[in-house]
Order: C-alpha cells, then structure tokens, then sequence
DNA sequence: CTGCGACTTCAAGCCAACTTGAGGTCAAGC
DNA sequence: GCTTGACCTCAAGTTGGCTTGAAGTCGCAG
C-alpha cells in the first residue's frame, strides 16, 4: 500500500498542513513513516480525517472524537456510551432541523418583528421544548 | 409586561450571570433597564436564548446568530443569505445523521478495528460524499 | 438602620484548536 | 553540485467565548 505525504493528505482532506501536524502531535492521527522530514501517511487517514471532520461538525471536541473512534478506528469507549452519544446526535439532528425551519420561516415571514409572529414563536418554543435545552457546552 | 432580572432569566435560561452580562455587553441581547444597578430583561429574552441556544449547537458564533436573529429579532442577513444558511443546516443535519449512524454500528460491530469493517468504511465514505467535506471551520 | 446576598464593573485569566514566524533540513530537478 | 520549495521544529501568538477575582453598590428583610 502506498503512502501519501502531507501535502498529498492535505490536498486531499482540504485542511492545513499545520493542522495535520497538530493532529498528529496530539496523537489524534498518526503518522506511519518519514520521508526525509516529511511526514507519510497511510491512506486509512483519510477516511479517519473525513470522521473527525463529522465530529467537529457536531460540536465534539477532538479529545471526545478521538476517544470515539480511537487512533486505529477502535474507540475505547463502551458501547453504552456511545449509544448515549448517538441519542445525543439524534437529540441535536431534531434541534437543526427546528433551527432550519425557523430560518426558512425568517426568510419568508413578512412580520416586522418575529418576536411578534406567533408562527416563529411556536417554532422556538417547539425546539427548545425537545431534548430540553441541550446543555452540550458545559464542562 | 412584567420584567425578569438577571437571576431569573438565568435560573429560567440555565445559563451563567457572567455569559448573560457578556452576551448585554457585546449586543447579542439587550436589557431594557435596571433595578437599582441590576439588569432587567423582558421576557422576550428567554425565546431570543433559546435561539442562541440552537444556534450555538449548530456550529453558529455569536456574531452569526446576532446577524440572523439581530437583537430585536429583525434579521438583517438578506433572504438569500438565509436560505444559504438552511441549506447548509441541512447538509449538516444529513452528516450529522451519518454520524450518529456510524456511532451506533461502531457500538454494535464486532470487527477487530473498524478500519477495517466493510460496513463502516461505506457509511463514512458515504458521509463524506455528502455535502463534500463540509467546510464550516474556515474563516 | 444594619446586614446580607445578589448583583455591579473592570481587568485579567483560561481553554481549545489552531496559526504564525524564525530558522533549519532535505530530495529532486536542472 | 546547487537551487528550490515543500517540508521540519519549537515557541509564541491568536480567536472566541466565556469565567474569575477584587472591590464596590444596592434594596430589602429583620
């Protein structure tokens, strides 16, 4: 199997070269060799890059992401947790999609103020009645 | 109307004094008076939270949302711009989706490494097709 | 009228996740 | 064999979104 160097990976990932180097220095990804100085990579990495690239995207943080899917793709968490992620995930899905409709109400409304638009406000109050105010945030 | 102070919208919101005062400070909400040197809110804020709520969560600054839901609740982002933002809720709610899927076949499949499970690389592969590599993070 | 506790301001601190800069190394093409 | 340009390291800086701390103010219960 043949090995791409960084800014193969890089290209290919659309992400910094600096930002692969810290993933690496992190141990969140790993290299497998050198060439020269140059970091090489196996392939796998950019499947492992498109998964971390999900992760941010959901609001996990790269600690929470690299626990999930480990550095080898085994993630050291027990199942249960990561069903509890996963509901999480869905938690959040239905939060967007009350987002995405209120914006697409936004877009149309006519009403000068949404505060004033009875439609907007039941699209709020809908959303934040679901998974009740998602606390993803804290520590 | 009557108004809430700080504590109060806090308790209701469950948010922290400081990140309400930080939000009044940088114009996300308002405070529509004081009693004695505390701010007082109207009610309207507990809704306008719940936006910022949702807004965080899907991967929005503060600067974006204040754009998208001003301070009165007069978005001042053209139309165009709104439905851009749908859109792209919905590639994200689409990825986020595939996400959760890959969660739960991670907690399921008794592969040794998911690296090297048919079945997870599919999911992942097509999770990336989608919406190409999704690039939210760039300024 | 005194004490209390929840508020206030302001500046500084903190964390994650990078980016930047200075100064250095290397392999490949001419 | 020399240049070039993409890489390297390491330390320091940046940004967003808060939190913390010190020192002060206020209104209300007792």
């Amino acid at each position: 199997m043949k090995l791409l160097d960084i800014g193969e990976v890089c290209a290919r990932a659309n992400i910094a070269p600096s930002t692969l180097r810290y993933y690496d220095e992190i141990g969140l990804v790993s290299s497998v060799g050198r060439h020269g100085l140059r970091r090489q990579f196996s392939p796998e990495v950019l499947l492992q890059l498109a998964l971390i690239s999900m992760g941010k995207s959901a609001g996990f943080s790269l600690e929470e992401i690299s626990r999930m899917f480990g550095r080898n793709g085994r993630p050291d968490l027990p199942r249960l947790l990561l069903h509890q992620k996963a509901d999480a995930l869905d938690r959040q899905i239905r939060e967007l999609t009350a987002l995405r409709d209120t914006l697409r109400h936004v877009a149309e409304c006519p009403a000068p103020s949404h505060m004033e638009c009875p439609t907007f406000r039941r699209l709020v109050q809908v959303a934040s009645r679901r998974g009740g105010m998602a606390s993803k945030r804290r520590k």
